[in-house]
DNA sequence: GAAATAGTGTCTCTCAGACAGTATACC
DNA sequence: GGTATACTGTCTGAGAGACACTATTTC
């Protein structure tokens, strides 16, 4: 780490946390995004996220976790960094350093606020390309989509995208979101029980033909990785 | 991002750039500190880095690859990003942001200028616990520990500690000493097949035995990942 | 010859993919 | 009954683990 610090040599870059915030609805991914009010890049679409306040947040997930409250009232169920992006180039007001995170959330948790106002909206990735969005968050939401995918594939990262009760069809369709290709409903089945991660509720629910069991994360869990990846 | 910048409502927090460059000698796994010359932490052992310099740096990859050169004089053969830390209480100046690299280097790439110098030195990461460790640098060594074993169940990037020639043995026993266990060598020549990312050279070499064929990483390939992790 | 390391052949085991077959709901 | 979705049984295939076997070198 640094010597001690001189303010006179070194200028400071310009230092922010931003989160790619997705979740999964009507079969599609979504993104949230926040429109700009100010310089640069007024009226543009971004990510939400903004500057540590040293004097609130004991540290950067923090940060992540207070804009997106404050920005979209929503609290995400799975948050974990992304990637720092930096560079001379991708702010016009100069270096630039974004602490960028990567967050999941059930659509029904996220909707109540978003829908009441119109600075804020879930974009589906594939629409992304015909929206005017700021800075180099087009490519940071790509980075993001192919992290999640990679997740998909190794781990139970996608059951934070469901609500707290969920089926094994809502599993697999959200899965198949991620991914863009179907998957046997039996490798979802044999990964559940594989896991020990999810418990089997005493109810059932209706769902077009027969009743479908109901899951649940088990309070207190850690996600659980595989060390076989589902085929691409 | 955030929206324009307001010195007088947002103190920056220190940031700075540290890099975690591991390297392995004689199956032991190594990590590369430096003795710090100022406060806090005078003469106690921390990570090479240092502050983003925004008119050298075109980004925090240049930062992280400039601060190796000029404090050790070694060019990783491996860089990526492992996790940026914050927080207000891991530096007694107050809120520090650091963002920290994992690197990777050939023994024999590395040793020219450290063993002429006494403020630098390869230590094992086995012998951390006993040394005096600047800020949570001993913490951040482990997890990238964590993350150089990961990857060595799935990919490729363990060839990265090898010099450019090199036999199945020495890539065998460089995987070994991450890992902490013996793997079959049989599944180290699979792999090496199946990826299509080494070349057999022309040569081969003694080493014992029966001489063993010189492999080299292909010129300008990417890493491999595997679909399927190495058991644990 | 023995010792040491390199390399091959091949069996087992685990788990994803595939898909047929059964179960239970609604109409 | 028909249709839709849930769930099970079981075969195949790919790749890691294990380990016996052969090959080539030095002594």
């Amino acid at each position: 780490m640094a010597d001690s610090y001189d303010i006179r040599k070194y200028k400071n870059p310009l230092f922010t946390v931003d989160s790619v915030l997705f979740t999964v609805k009507d079969a599609d991914l979504k993104v949230l995004l926040v429109k700009r009010a100010s310089d640069p890049f007024t009226g543009q679409w971004a990510l939400p996220g903004g500057f540590i306040d040293i004097d609130i947040d004991h540290d950067a997930d923090m940060t992540a976790l207070r804009k997106l409250k404050e920005k979209t009232n929503i609290t995400p169920q799975y948050l974990e960094q992304l990637h720092t992006y930096s560079g001379v180039s991708r702010d016009p007001r100069g270096f630039s350093v974004t602490l960028v995170y990567f967050a999941l959330v059930a659509e029904g948790n996220a909707s109540a606020h978003v829908t009441t106002v119109d600075d804020v909206k879930w974009t589906s990735v594939g629409e992304l390309q015909d929206l005017p969005v700021a800075f180099d968050h087009k490519y940071i939401v790509e980075q993001a989509r192919q992290r999640l995918k990679q997740k998909a594939l190794y781990s139970m990262v996608p059951v934070y995208c469901l609500p707290e009760y969920f089926t094994v069809g809502q599993f697999k369709s959200v899965i198949e979101t991620i991914l863009g290709k179907t998957v046997q409903r039996k490798t979802i089945i044999r990964r559940i029980e594989a896991t020990d991660m999810l418990e089997k509720m005493d109810e059932k629910v209706r769902s077009g033909g027969r009743f479908a069991q109901l899951y649940r994360v088990k309070p207190g869990v850690d996600i659980v990785n595989f060390e076989r990846n589902l085929s691409t």
